[in-house]
RNA sequence: CGGGACAUGGCCCAGUUGGUAAGGCGCCUGGUUUGGGACCAGGAGAUCGCAGGUUCGAGUCCUGCUGUCCCGACCA
């Protein structure tokens, strides 16, 4: 096994090493698309557990909407079909056949659809043509639907997790009766967002609002969670859109008000995608490998027993079980690993590449002792611990960890996030990476300006900003307030 | 979609003026080992990305295509 890029030397290619040497991810024989392997995909499972859990705390219900969507669909919402109308997978026929002129098959000709169906990139439009025969009146409302999918965004360059041209994500799609209740919908759910990556991904986020020209294609109004990583570019973790009446009167969904009346309804969608997997690696994860937090990680701690040969090994391998058995009998995700065809200290290595965060291990002189060897994955410290304590001493570890992971990445985007108040702080401070607070006058044009001048976007304007007026960097006019800059990904 | 690089067993890669593919990792078998990615011996595994062309002969030269990576454009 090679060893990893450095992340100083090349942080892109790290990236993709650590994805593939940890077992996270592949690139399929189709192009932009990836194969999620076992160990990966245990990762996002747990991901979608825990905010499975949480969208339905707050009310909200599963459901399932096709993954074909007709063509005449996405020409309803006339921002929509803006944003949304290029790089798609289209559908034109249903119907193969064999080659009449060799081996394999084609596409019969005679079975071409009469109307193309577009492979979602995103479902408002089909959900919205079905909600309208879902709501008739306000008893109906609130109407608080999500739905975990797969969408197809044909992009032209892709990273593993980062952007694939088909990812897995969730879509929260929400019908209200007011504004006012529309809106408190978008909020709670960037919250929850908020609160996921920072209590179970360990990733601190900046919740803020989306300038006009980076919200989404339909919205009134994009709510996103932003985060730093590592080499000092911002990702965009997740957006809570509010859609005003915009889907409602594309697609003609009405209810009748207790006064009798028939009001538009209001919408909502938020979504987070796989790409929650590329956010967990960029902010964690060390020279040696993946480094996963506690929560989120399908092992918690793994047991290697220290095979000498001889009679001590039935003794290591039964202190080893009864080790298992405890850490599993307190709820833990423990394995023990008892492959004897790998040696000790391939699996060492093969752990850490993969980021479990506690690592036991019993040789002949431990069990003798009535020791374990207890080494952490996020500071590399080991301890030997008396074995009738360690059931205690792993489960304080790891909340531990999980408390000092957050810690260091919070550490990492306040020393990141610099005030800048002239155009020279500013592209100074964009080569040292990071979020670069400073006032914009709030039109596009500048924002554009900017942007071909610098590649750093507006990421969004901090709900806990600082909202005091001053002068744009750029232009030297009035702003409003300050707004969060960074390069991103 | 533009500019560049690349494509050789599962993976990394060598291959000279064109002459029938070498090595490492991994895999299989046996043995010795095992407290930080073991060692020795033997073995299996390749229509050289695809399709044409030049040639007595193509991994090698030419054309087209496809894919991957890097730089742009794009990224709701």
């Amino acid at each position: 096994m090679a060893k990893l890029t450095p992340r100083d030397q090349d942080y892109s290619k790290w990236y993709n090493e650590i994805v593939v040497e940890a077992d996270l991810a592949q690139h399929s024989d189709v192009k932009g698309c990836m194969v999620i392997k076992p160990y990966g995909f245990a990762i996002w499972e747990r991901m979608k557990d825990v905010l499975d859990g949480m969208f339905k705390e707050t009310g909200h219900v599963n459901a399932y909407f096709p993954l074909f969507i007709p063509k005449s669909y996405l020409s309803k919402e006339a921002a929509h079909v803006e944003g949304f109308a290029k790089e798609c997978a289209v559908v034109t026929h249903y119907r193969l056949k064999n080659d009449p002129d060799g081996q394999g098959v084609v596409v019969d000709p005679d079975a071409k659809l009469e109307e193309e169906l577009i492979v979602r990139p995103t479902s408002e439009t089909i959900i919205w043509k079905t909600y309208k025969n879902w709501i008739q009146s306000y008893r109906d409302l609130p109407l608080l639907v999500n739905q975990w999918a797969n969408v197809v965004r044909w992009e032209m360059r892709t990273r593993l997790f980062l952007r694939t041209a088909e990812f897995l994500w969730q879509e929260g799609h929400t019908a209200h009766a007011t504004r006012e209740e529309a809106i408190a919908e978008a909020e709670k759910m960037l919250h929850v967002y908020a609160d996921f990556a920072e209590g179970w991904m360990a990733m601190p986020v900046v919740r803020g609002i989306k300038s006009e020209s980076e919200r989404f294609a339909g919205a009134d109004d994009t709510f996103c969670i932003e985060a730093l990583m590592q080499d000092g570019k911002a990702l965009q973790a997740g957006t809570s859109h509010f859609l005003g009446q915009n889907f409602a009167k594309a697609f003609d969904v009405t209810y009748a008000t207790k006064e009798g009346t028939q009001e538009h309804v209001w919408a909502t969608s938020w979504g987070v995608s796989t790409r929650l997997m590329g956010a967990l690696i960029m902010t964690h994860s060390d020279d040696k490998g993946l480094v996963l937090p506690p929560k989120l990680a399908p092992i918690e701690a793994v047991i290697v027993p220290i095979q000498k040969g001889g009679e001590a090994n039935e003794v290591v391998n039964g202190a080893c079980q009864k080790l298992h058995d405890d850490l599993k009998a307190v709820g833990l995700r423990v394995k023990l690993d008892d492959d004897d065809t790998k040696r000790s200290g391939w699996k060492f290595a093969e752990y850490e590449l993969k980021g479990v965060p506690v690592r036991l291990a019993i040789g002949p002189r431990d069990a003798e002792n009535g020791t374990v060897e207890v080494a952490r994955r996020d500071t590399g410290e080991k301890a030997f611990i008396p074995a009738d304590q360690i059931v205690a001493h792993v489960q304080g570890l790891l909340t531990e960890m999980q408390d000092a992971l957050f810690n260091a990445a919070k550490d990492r985007m306040t020393t990141s996030t610099r005030e800048v108040n002239t155009w020279e702080e500013f592209t100074a401070g964009l080569e040292e990476g990071g979020f670069l607070s400073a006032h914009w006058d709030g039109t596009a044009e500048t924002e554009e300006r900017i942007k071909k001048e610098t590649k750093a976007t507006i990421r969004c304007l901090p709900l806990d900003g600082d909202t005091t007026p001053g002068t744009c960097i750029r232009t030297g006019n009035p702003s409003a307030r300050r707004v969060l800059f960074a390069r991103a990904y």
